[in-house]
DNA sequence: GACCTCGTTTCTCGCCTATT
DNA sequence: AATAGGCGAGAAACGAGGTC
């Protein structure tokens, strides 16, 4: 079957792509989601792919997920007809992992475009080198702003894969996405990077006209909190310590409070009390029965104690209210129910059906509000069954009922800061000039009725326990990543809501991204919005023009001229005058590839290792370790009081432990005053300075055992700290704006050093003293100075 | 389950300025 | 002259995501 023609904008995109590659530069192509960035793809793939003379090459299509891999690659089969195009991530083609050169050629002779996970690609083309670049024409790189992060793997890819090997005829790199800036907000410099980073030339093409004007309306600053909103929380805190006062751990008990506020916060008392019920108490009751056993007699006494903090729970949960209203729910709950009652109505006027993705922050509001929206609907769905055939306008006379109600109860002025007039001035202007038609009061008073009914549903669910295979249909589910759901469960999740079954997803930000929803109608932001990128991409979400993005924290229209911003950016270099032009494309491909690990040429930042640093990384180290005490220091307590560090616990690579004095540890410094090495210490205490000095000498020793490698390769800051002793980039200071000018030669020159490990290491004789027992490593034995019993704190703590 | 990245939030430190 | 407090930068913690 013929593809259809490209639209203006494709054959723009494409001929821009071309000339790029002609003049030696790789492209990164900056479109709006839905307006064909894959079709403009599968049309260069094509010029790659050419008429197969002699040296087959392959092209390759990186994605960073699985879900988008299957997705992709089913469209590039579907329009690269003839060709065979296969997939290659994890476990496939089996057996891959362990492929030997000749066998990926092989198989790359059978393929003509292999679509990959980026994470799958990196390791075969650089870390095990399986795969040789000189087989590939291009790299197809989507959704191409994370390549401009150095670590991640399609930035690996491009440059250690490409890019870094100055190969004779170098596979050309094509990047694609909706916004070329990731976390960055400055996007020129957020250009830049990437074109470093790829060595390609960042450009977009107008497409306006052609993607998908959909309104944009933000409730920013609508959803004031009642007075006492505060005061509640606390309360809230407190009882719920009381509820967890069993709980085995004590990490547990605040994780558990943290997730209850956090719902409490975001959904208000009925979304917090469904969630206490349904996910809280089931989880303490397990813990529970986990510690204590499932004996009847316990599990008796378990239920009391959790039916009691149930109760109590209840009683006291029914007075808070988290808006100025007596509302059931959050503001912005209520927010929520109005706007999906418009969408609901507009459904019935032969307006595409209602199908919304709500994005938030916290998998625990996702799980809330999910549950929420199912009673909402619910309650939706017998309002239209209520309303019977009179063309679903049942809701009128409630909203005046309600908003009578709401008039008298109104009254004792819980309005939060602002004058009401003014409120309801605000909230009409927003809904107005939106075309939705609503007041402040039809909102509250139809969320007020909604609430009623919500809640009464809710509670319905909450005591039926098992029963929830004959319940009403699922109509609204939370979705969350791999830590949250199974692959299955989410993609059973998806499916349901593709067929239309489910009609709101409430999603963290997995569903951000890639995933291809056709007809979605609406995309709510429960939370505020932490990027232009995500942002973007959210928006692309819904595919249907006469579809709908609410914002409950951000301000759309700041939101918009971001986007703004962000495609001038990407805009500028193929707008410019020609020697303007020229000069960029100079400048371009005279850029420097960074290494790794990066450290910035010049005034460049260094590492850090501050006195803090230090102390954490020991502790991690000794944690690690399972030592005990977790911390290595000793303090010594004065007659006056005051604490000063004696001695340092360094592990050996035997298990054992060296104790280092505090002498030591400053001589090993060189007895330079801390003030000489750091011009800035003001008034640095002699403890700071002792405690400063030992951990840096502990660390070192660490390092000099290769212990940091070894013990803590789980360890993040360890990991760091080697690069940055391998770096020779490490300032001993306490102060953070500092460190980078300061190298480990400002400090100690080079044979100063080397004599003084050697030295702390045991194999010269310990310095004089009162060295305690030596740092020994196995063949030292008790070590030189003769003292055979290690003084107390150097026992073998450890396993 | 171990081990990654990414982005946000929080904390600390030093600089700078205004105030006492 | 000393000190308090605002500001900005860097780093780590945290909680999302991910792979193997």
């Amino acid at each position: 079957m013929p593809l259809p023609p490209l639209w203006p904008h494709q054959e723009e995109a494409k001929r821009e792509i071309l000339e790029r590659f002609e003049r030696g530069l790789n492209a990164f192509l900056v479109m709006e989601t839905n307006t064909g960035k894959t079709r403009v793809a599968t049309e260069i793939i094509q010029e790659f792919l050419g008429g197969g003379g002699t040296s087959h090459k392959v092209v390759l299509f990186v994605v960073h997920t699985e879900a988008l891999l299957q997705q992709q690659a089913a469209k590039l089969q579907a329009e690269l007809d003839g060709r065979t195009v296969k997939k290659f991530f994890g476990g496939e083609p089996k057996g891959s992992s362990e492929w030997s050169e000749q066998r990926w050629t092989s198989f790359l002779g059978t393929v003509d475009v292999l679509v990959c996970l980026s994470e799958s690609i990196r390791n075969a083309v650089v870390d095990t080198g399986s795969i040789q670049p000189s087989l590939l024409s291009l790299i197809v790189l989507d959704e191409a702003h994370y390549a401009g992060t150095e670590r991640h793997p399609m930035a690996v890819l491009a440059r250690r894969g490409v890019l870094e090997r100055n190969l004779e005829s170098p596979p050309r790199i094509l990047g694609l996405s909706a916004s070329h800036a990731g976390k960055q907000e400055d996007f020129e410099k957020a250009k830049e990077v990437v074109e470093k980073i790829l060595q390609c030339e960042v450009f977009t093409v107008d497409t306006t006209g052609f993607s998908a004007s959909r309104e944009v309306v933000s409730f920013k600053g609508l959803h004031p909190l009642s007075a006492t909103a505060d005061a509640d929380m606390r309360d809230a805190e407190q009882k719920l310590r009381d509820v967890w006062s069993h709980l085995p751990s004590r990490e547990d008990k605040q994780h558990q409070t943290d997730r209850a506020l956090e719902v409490l916060k975001e959904t208000g008392r009925e979304g917090f009390r469904f969630f206490f019920r349904r996910n809280l108490l089931p989880h303490v009751q397990k813990q529970l029965e986990t510690r204590f056993g499932t004996h009847t007699e316990i599990r008796a006494s378990i239920d009391a104690h959790l039916s009691e903090a149930t109760r109590e729970g209840n009683a006291f949960w029914s007075g808070v209210s988290m808006d100025g209203h007596g509302s059931k729910f959050h503001p912005k709950v209520q927010l929520l129910f109005h706007t999906l009652w418009q969408a609901w109505k507009e459904e019935k006027s032969g307006e595409p059906p209602l199908k919304g993705v709500i994005f938030v922050d916290k998998w625990e509001v996702a799980w809330a509000l999910a549950h929420i929206c199912q009673s909402l609907l619910c309650v939706f769905k017998s309002e239209r069954r209520g309303a019977g055939g009179t063309q679903g306008r049942g809701s009128e006379p409630s909203v005046r009922q309600s908003e009578a109600q709401n008039s008298s109860a109104g009254g004792d002025g819980e309005e939060g800061g602002r004058g009401s007039g003014e409120q309801d001035q605000e909230v009409d202007d927003t809904f107005a000039s939106r075309g939705i038609e609503a007041s402040i009061n039809s909102f509250y008073g139809s969320s007020h009725r909604f609430d009623r009914q919500v809640a009464q549903h809710l509670s319905r669910s909450e005591s039926a326990n098992t029963g929830d295979s004959s319940g009403p249909p699922l109509l609204a589910a939370p979705v969350g990543g791999r830590a949250k759901m199974s692959d299955r469960e989410r993609k059973s999740l998806m499916d349901n809501f593709r067929s239309g079954q489910i009609r709101l997803l409430v999603a963290t930000s997995v569903l951000e991204e890639g995933i291809d929803v056709q007809d979605c109608t609406i995309v709510m932001c429960y939370n505020r919005i932490p990027t232009t990128k995500s942002f973007i991409q959210m928006k692309g979400r819904v595919r249907n023009s006469a579809g709908k993005v609410v914002l409950f924290e951000d301000d759309a229209q700041e939101m918009r001229e971001a986007e703004e911003r962000m495609k001038e950016a990407a805009a500028t270099a193929a707008g410019a005058s020609s020697e303007g032009r020229d000069a960029h494309l100079q400048s371009v491909r005279q850029r420097r590839v960074p290494g790794y690990p990066y450290f910035p040429e010049g005034e460049g930042r260094g590492a850090q290792l501050s006195f803090d640093n230090c102390v954490k990384i020991f502790n991690e180290f000794a944690q690690k370790l399972q030592l005990s005490p977790p911390s290595l220091w000793q303090e010594e307590t004065t007659s006056s009081g005051k604490g000063g560090i004696v001695s340092l616990q360094v592990p050996t690579p035997n298990g054992k432990f060296k104790v280092l004095g505090v002498n030591e540890a400053v001589g090993a410094l060189g007895g330079r005053p801390l003030r000489d090495i750091d011009p800035h210490t003001k008034s640095r205490s002699a403890e700071e300075e002792k405690k400063c000095k030992l951990t840096w000498v502990a660390v070192r020793l660490l390092h000099q055992q290769d212990l940091l490698e070894k013990a803590l390769r789980a360890s993040g800051s360890a990991i760091a700290l080697k690069d940055k002793f391998e770096a020779g980039r490490v300032g001993v200071l306490g102060g953070t704006s500092l460190i980078g000018k300061f190298s480990l030669q400002d400090i100690l020159d080079e044979s100063e050093e080397n004599r003084l490990l050697a030295e702390w290491s045991g194999v010269s004789s310990a310095s004089a003293g009162e060295a305690e027992s030596v740092f020994s490593s196995d063949s030292q034995g008790g070590g030189p100075d003769g003292e055979g019993m290690p003084r107390e704190g150097s026992r073998e703590w450890g396993r």
